[in-house]
RNA sequence: GCGCCUGUAGCUCAGGGGAUAGAGCAGUGGACUUCUAAUCCACUGGCCGGGGGUUCGAAUCCUCCCAGGCGCACCA
């Protein structure tokens, strides 16, 4: 066991120049619904009561929450408050409130009825279904989007592996919940620009580069690169315990490629390429694109402005032949700038990226999607720019995300203990084509169906769960299709997309009758979650959390599935049979528009 | 030692001041002559880690403790 934990210490040392991840007092807001129909339901209905209730409009529109049953109507108003300032019961307080609306309606609320402390209010039906039925059809593609961000620009930090490492299931997160993020962002509209940071700088290289003069193979390496570079990586950790001037001689190798050395920039160049060619498969396989690829190394040529900067400024001071940012003031140790041998570190490398960044795009956030591990880097990151007087410090965000762990005895990989990534994504493709060729061997495209379903379950499954908690890795789990997972969604999807191929509806155009035959329990519900839609995209957005999203697709696709169950769809009744039609179109939408939010695709048939 | 994160059903997790704490998996029992059963329905299963506090009301906020994880100067 402790070897275990001890590789699983490598892997993430590995993993991670960015690799694991949080955003640090982080207030997860609760989003009112702006944009979406339920605005206006609460705000005629606030406008209602607050003269009744002796409160600001706006603070009634705050209070009113939506009940935990439906039959307990669609908008509810707790009467707490009132009770103490008017020193009754609750239960008393919303029955006379009740009793002042009595026989009274709006266009949007119909009745309003005490229950116990709450005064439950109860929308039209078809006044609700049209709204909203609508509102999909008209908006289509773009149902669920908003224009909050006002083309402000967040530059997003996600993936960023280190080069020389293969891309392990470590590297998953980032990569996965930053794009994620870039979409939703995107949808919220903001301007997003995508940055890979890749860790290719660092004393990692000097390393490589010793290891390779001594130990390299030219031959090995064309065959498999990354693996190769990685084997000679975790080679060198193992001499080195035996040998420490290896570690000297690392230094040494990086402090020549930090100086141009011809021998190391060739070496460094060489590993970088063979790297980035590996990654590009597994982001063309995911179909993640970057607007930029600036590594570590990119910044190079401005590390010594940060340098010059942070001793103008007098924030830095000599210690040990360093220089080191003295932080205690505020409750953070030391960070160091330059080591005294005159190297560079991770954290001058992204002070240069953070002044480059705002520089070149004006940026109105930044984020690094980055593991939970390296919180302090970045408090340490932005109290440092803080310090230098830039006013945008507090636009920088760390997202974080908790580690992947394993399982004792689960790995047991020859080399390295390594998950590679790409093994995962292969693995789930193949059960995917496997189960597609016993449930559905008719199907066409069999191979993209079945890429999109396991790509979508090891998607789903990074993205479901809120991303500061460790998530464990599990075979089993991860190569399981059934319940709350991307298959669950993208089945429902493609079941509907069925119906419509049935009933030769492609071409459907919404009419506000349609809405008098969606009356049963199971299409009100189906349709009040679909309403929630734009409201849970600028949650995920506003705490920068998928997992808002992903859980609410859940959601719809099991309305959807019980809806399924008890209410055919293709029956005789024409109208009735249009009214659902109609009803599923939008269903699709919905499931759609969301799942290409998490990256995600949506087969129509699968 | 100091700091941060996490602790909810057997397992994996939602819910982050309000109405009886919810899903999935696992278990048991049902539902395919009917729109794909990768589905649905029912049942079983909880001192929400523990103690104190704030509040009309706490899984949710504060505080202390316990357990696990992650950090804390020459790695990234």
């Amino acid at each position: 066991m402790a070897g275990l934990l001890q590789k699983q210490g490598d892997f993430s040392d590995f993993g991670n120049v960015r690799c694991h991840l949080t955003a640090f007092g982080l207030k997860y807001y609760q989003i009112r619904n702006e944009g979406s129909n339920m605005d206006q339901y609460k705000e005629e209905i606030s406008r209602v009561l607050a003269p009744l209730v002796s409160l600001e409009q706006s603070r009634v529109a705050e209070l009113l929450e939506e009940p935990p049953e439906p039959e307990m109507g669609d908008l509810a108003f707790p009467c707490y408050i009132l009770a103490s300032r008017r020193k009754q019961s609750p239960v008393k307080v919303a029955a006379e409130l009740a009793q002042s609306l009595s026989g009274k309606r709006g266009v949007y609320w119909e009745k309003a009825m005490a229950q116990g402390p709450y005064l439950n209010f109860y929308f039209d039906p078809v006044v609700f279904n049209q709204d909203l039925l609508r509102r999909i059809f008209a908006e289509g593609e773009d149902y669920g989007k908003s224009n909050r961000g006002r083309g402000g620009t967040v530059v997003i930090d996600y993936s960023s592996p280190n080069i020389c490492k293969p891309f392990g299931i470590g590297h998953i997160r980032s990569t996965v919940i930053g794009h994620a993020l870039y979409l939703i962002l995107e949808a919220q509209g903001y301007r997003c620009i995508g940055v890979n940071h890749l860790g290719d700088w660092g004393t990692q290289f000097g390393k490589m580069i010793v290891a390779y003069r001594r130990w390299g193979d030219d031959q090995q390496l064309k065959e498999d690169p990354v693996n190769y570079l990685y084997r000679l990586y975790v080679r060198f950790h193992r001499e080195a315990e035996s040998e420490p001037a290896l570690e000297e001689e690392a230094r040494l190798w990086f402090k020549r490629l930090e100086e141009g050395q011809p021998e190391a920039v060739d070496y460094w160049k060489l590993f970088r390429q063979l790297s980035l060619e590996n990654y590009e498969q597994i982001y063309d396989l995911l179909g993640i694109k970057f607007d930029y690829y600036h590594g570590e190394s990119h910044y190079n040529d401005l590390l010594d402005d940060v340098i010059r900067l942070v001793q103008e400024k007098g924030v830095a001071t000599e210690s040990d032949g360093a220089l080191i940012v003295d932080l205690e003031k505020y409750g953070l140790p030391p960070a160091m700038l330059r080591k005294k041998d005159g190297a560079t570190l991770y954290l001058t490398r992204d002070l240069a990226a953070a002044q480059y960044r705002y520089n070149t795009f004006n940026f109105v956030k930044a984020l690094y999607v980055v593991g939970a591990e390296q919180k302090l880097h970045f408090q340490q990151m932005v109290k440092i720019l803080e310090l230098l007087g830039f006013p945008w410090a507090r636009d920088c965000i760390h997202i974080p995300f908790g580690l992947i762990r394993f399982k004792e005895g689960r790995m047991s990989t020859r080399e390295g203990n390594m998950i590679l990534l790409e093994e995962v994504l292969q693995r789930s493709i193949r059960l995917a084509r496997e189960i597609i060729e016993e449930k559905n061997p008719g199907l066409k495209d069999k191979e993209s169906a079945a890429r999109a379903v396991g790509l979508g379950a090891v998607r789903f499954g990074d993205l479901s769960n809120d991303r500061v908690k460790d998530i464990e890795f599990d075979w089993d789990k991860v190569l399981d299709f059934t319940g709350e997972t991307a298959v669950y969604i993208q089945y429902a999807h493609a079941r509907i997309c069925s119906i419509l191929r049935r009933a030769g509806a492609t071409e459907l155009t919404w009419h506000d009758d349609a809405a008098d035959f969606l009356t049963c329990e199971e299409e009100k519900k189906m349709i009040k979650t679909l309403a929630a839609f734009p409201g849970k995209i600028a949650a995920s957005a506003e705490s920068y959390r998928p997992s808002i999203l992903a859980r609410y697709l859940i959601e719809v696709a099991r309305d959807f599935n019980r809806f399924y169950h008890s209410c055919p769809v293709l029956v005789d009744d024409p109208e009735l049979r249009q009214a659902r039609l109609l009803l599923i179109s939008a269903v699709r939408q919905v499931l759609k528009n969301g799942l290409a939010l998490l990256g995600i695709v949506a087969p129509e048939e699968m």
